[in-house]
DNA sequence: TAGCGTTGGTAACATAAGTTACACTGGTCG
DNA sequence: CGACCAGTGTAACTTATGTTACCAACGCTA
């Protein structure tokens, strides 16, 4: 853990909080699919990405999802915090997308942390620089693009994020991250095929150029 | 200033925080319609509303609008505080709603205080929790809702915000905030019409009953 | 091997929203 | 007064997206 730790947040936190997170932090090695957090359960620690990818979900009132953005290696989670302050339940659902590591750091040192280290500050506040800039481009892909738009940056994004050109989805698990349904996704996907910018399979899709 | 300060700052902030406020702050009147930060802008100072509302808008490829969120009384602008951290341009637009008083803050005290003042890190975080929150229910809206839902729940929160039943507005400008065309929203107000639920007129639109 | 569930392809249709076009009205300004 | 313009009402049409239905292909396992 300590190896890891350093080998992301070395550069960011000064020693000291370095030693204090190895005090009281928990590492934690999570599997690709495993809910971390769900909709309306209370926190009761920040994570601090390792390694591997999250995916922050939103849910509607039928129950259907829509994906928020991912979080990374140096990442946190500013919905997390939020929560924190307020005491109050989550307002999304965080799945791993791939194997994570991650180390917990109970809330209770946020308070503390926060006004002892300007490392800590900064990076609490980068954090929530990140997230809304997330959610704004969230938003101005479901305001303002089409679904093949919105389809072609979800492909490209889920490259980026699994490092690696083969995407091993159903085409309703991918209805389901954008909100749609499973019939417009395979439609469009069927397009991109069309034009030779992907190869699909059963139960995964190849990327060739996007 | 000082009295309209503690009016909306006093229960916040500690008084050796209101002082300093006071020694480097600025007070500001805008008016309903003044631009108060476009697209692409570097960010001067951060306001602290006093009284009055500031709308914080997204633009398109195209240069069309979405309405984000609304700014109040005892609110600040993460989008600032979020600009001054990387000194990158600001990512909104924002518009006085109403005739609106404030106080800029230089970002330069931003460091400062937020070392210094306890009450001023829960400040900040708070604002960014609230904005956090503000952007996950405007995604609602536009992902999950139909234009008539989004419609009346613009009309509730414009009628809040100005606190008049009356909403001096064109329909083309309403189409314009909610990103649709004006013959759309002149349907669905019709719609609304015929249902009893508000009442049209040239150039405004009296609110009966939401 | 036969049967079954999962996945994907596709057609036919329904609906919400956007677009174009045009008429009407009330107010303004020369 | 008459011309003009902004704001609104409405019809007719297009398009994107969602829905329903059904079939075919694949892989599993009884």
């Amino acid at each position: 853990m300590v190896q890891e730790l350093k080998n992301s947040y070395g550069h960011l936190f000064e020693d000291a909080l370095i030693n204090d997170i190895i005090q009281v932090g928990t590492y934690k090695e999570v599997s690709a699919g495993d809910k971390m957090i769900e909709i309306g359960a209370y926190i009761k620690g920040m994570p601090l990405l390792v390694s591997g990818a999250i995916k922050i979900l939103r849910e509607d009132k039928n129950g259907d999802e829509l994906l928020l953005y991912y979080l990374e290696k140096g990442d946190t989670c500013s919905m997390t915090m939020s929560c924190c302050m307020g005491q109050t339940k989550s307002e999304i659902r965080a799945i791993a997308e791939t194997d994570t590591k991650l180390i917990m750091v109970p809330i209770q040192k946020m308070e503390l942390w926060t006004s002892k280290y300007k490392s800590w500050r900064n990076f609490v506040f980068e954090s929530y620089h990140n997230r809304l800039n997330e959610m704004l481009h969230t938003m101005d892909s479901i305001a303002f693009d089409n679904m093949d738009e919105r389809l072609l940056s979800y492909l490209k994004e889920k490259v980026r994020i699994n490092k690696d050109k083969t995407i091993r989805n159903t085409h309703q698990e991918i209805a389901y991250e954008l909100h749609s349904s499973r019939v417009v996704i395979s439609r469009l996907l069927k397009k991109l095929e069309n034009m030779g910018r992907i190869k699909l399979h059963r139960n995964y899709i190849e990327i060739l150029n996007l």
